[in-house]
Order: structure tokens, then C-alpha cells, then sequence
DNA sequence: CGGAACGTGAAGGAGCCGCT
DNA sequence: AGCGGCTCCTTCACGTTCCG
């Protein structure tokens, strides 16, 4: 995943802003947060399901970076250390509170994400945006109703790209446990999805109304043409 | 071709729950 | 309280894929 596009240039090195930090400097830290935000935020929101929350739980996680800053003794990269803080927040507030599966909010915060299927460039049928948003819809539901352990591994792996050893560290769990549950979680998605999708399927599609009259009639003008008579058809 | 990373299945252990 | 069955999780081992 990319970085967006980044209003102040980027640090010169992490030494360098991290330097920086420590001797107070807020544009530095401004920098450092705009490096994070996005990534940070999509971690929380994973984890914890709400929007808002999330955001708590990504100021909080900055909250306490900041005051520990002289403890970070570069053996991971500032990122995976933000985003370690962040993780065990999110997670911290996820056992304070049980976990509340509220999916009218999420289909609302899909309804007003910026779009992330890349925008393809040709425009899209009302039916095509209909089934796109109840896909989406299905999987964002699907990942929310996974296991917290499997749900923590999958937004990482799949969704924030980490490999295993990152997943892992961030987590502090072993790497063969990231595997397992990334794969459990995988499994779970797809029975969850495909029972979800068979009733997506057949709206999938569509084709019906006018363009389906148009179709058959084209066709039976067509064998009607070349002498075909429908039982010779269904005897073939 | 070889090593690294990843995916997958199987086995064993821990914890939970119902029953006596 | 103790026992047995069940489920879930972790760990291990091995196969597959990717990349230099």
C-alpha cells in the first residue's frame, strides 16, 4: 500500500525525525502522523468495528508514543512501532467493552468510504453498483464476524499487506500461529461468503425485462431463418 | 536450482460445558 | 467435585510458489 501523497516532504530518515521529535519539534511529529494515519486508522477500524473508536484508539495510540519516545530503541521501524502501540490499544478496548456487531453502521460507513475498488474507468450499471455494494457489503460484514484473534491476523495480512514476521511482531505471536489463523480465518471467510453470495448470485447478472425479450427474439428470428424448428432444438 | 516465504493438513493440548 | 466429550487453538511438518 501506498503512502498518500504527503503534504510536507518526507523526512530525510527516520533518525532524522525521529531526532527531531525528541527535541520537540511538532512538525515532525505532524509529519510522522500524516506517514501513519490512514494505515493506523484502517488497523483500528479492523479490529474494533467502529469509526469512531478507531479514531480514539489511533490518538491514543499517538498519546503514548509520544510521551514513551525515549523508550523506542529503533529495533523496528517507527511504523511497526506506532502501529504496535495502536494494535494493543484497539485490542485493550476491545476486551473492555464485548465486541457489539452493529451492521447497519458499517453498511452506512461503506456507503460514505471513498471508493476503493480503484474506480475502473468505465462506468458502472445501476445493477453492477448494486451487486459491487452488496458484495462489499457481505465481506465487510463476513470480516466483522470473524474470531478477534482471526480477525486481528486477517486485517493485517490481507488488508494492510504485512508479511507473517510482521504480523507476528506486531502481534506477538509466533509466525506459525499467523499462518494458521490467516488460513482459518480464509476458511471461515469463504463459508461464511459463499452462503452469503448464493443468494447474491442470482441477482447477479441480471438479465431480465426488455433486454432479455430482446435477446429471445433475436434469437428465434435467427432459427426461424435457417429453417430450425424448436423440437429440433431439444432433440439435439 | 536453491532458498525464502507462504499455504495447508494433522496431531496434540487446553479450556469449556454438560452430566452424574 | 470429578469425569468425559467436544471445540478451538497452537505447533509441527511438509508441499507449493516465487524470486534471485
Amino acid at each position: 500500500m501506498q503512502v498518500q501523497t504527503q503534504e510536507h516532504p518526507p523526512a530525510s530518515g527516520e533518525s532524522e525525525l525521529l531526532r527531531r521529535m525528541r527535541g520537540g519539534d511538532s512538525h515532525a511529529f505532524a509529519a510522522l502522523m500524516r506517514q501513519n494515519n490512514r494505515r493506523l486508522y484502517r488497523l483500528a477500524r479492523g479490529i474494533l468495528h467502529d469509526e469512531h473508536e478507531a479514531e480514539d484508539a489511533v490518538q491514543e495510540g499517538y498519546l503514548r508514543a509520544f510521551a514513551h519516545l525515549a523508550s523506542f530503541k529503533g529495533e523496528a521501524t517507527l511504523a511497526t512501532w506506532l502501529a504496535r502501540i495502536v494494535v494493543n490499544e484497539a485490542l485493550g478496548r476491545l476486551r473492555r467493552r464485548r465486541p457489539v456487531s452493529d451492521i447497519n453502521s458499517l453498511a452506512d460507513s461503506l456507503a460514505s468510504d471513498a471508493p476503493a475498488d480503484g474506480t475502473g474507468a468505465l462506468p458502472a450499471s445501476p445493477e453492477q453498483l448494486a451487486a459491487r455494494q452488496e458484495i462489499r457489503r457481505a465481506i465487510e460484514h463476513a470480516v466483522d464476524t470473524l474470531p478477534t484473534p482471526f480477525r486481528a491476523v486477517f486485517v493485517l495480512r490481507a488488508i494492510e499487506q504485512l508479511s507473517t514476521k510482521e504480523t507476528a511482531d506486531l502481534l506477538g505471536i509466533p509466525e506459525e500461529t499467523v499462518k494458521t489463523r490467516f488460513h482459518r480465518a480464509n476458511r471461515l471467510l469463504r463459508e461464511m461468503l459463499s452462503e452469503e453470495f448464493a443468494s447474491i448470485w442470482d441477482n447477479a447478472f441480471p438479465f431480465a425485462g426488455s433486454r432479455c425479450d430482446r435477446l429471445v427474439a433475436h434469437v428465434l428470428d435467427r432459427l426461424a431463418r435457417v429453417g430450425v424448428g424448436l423440437e429440433t432444438i431439444g432433440s439435439a
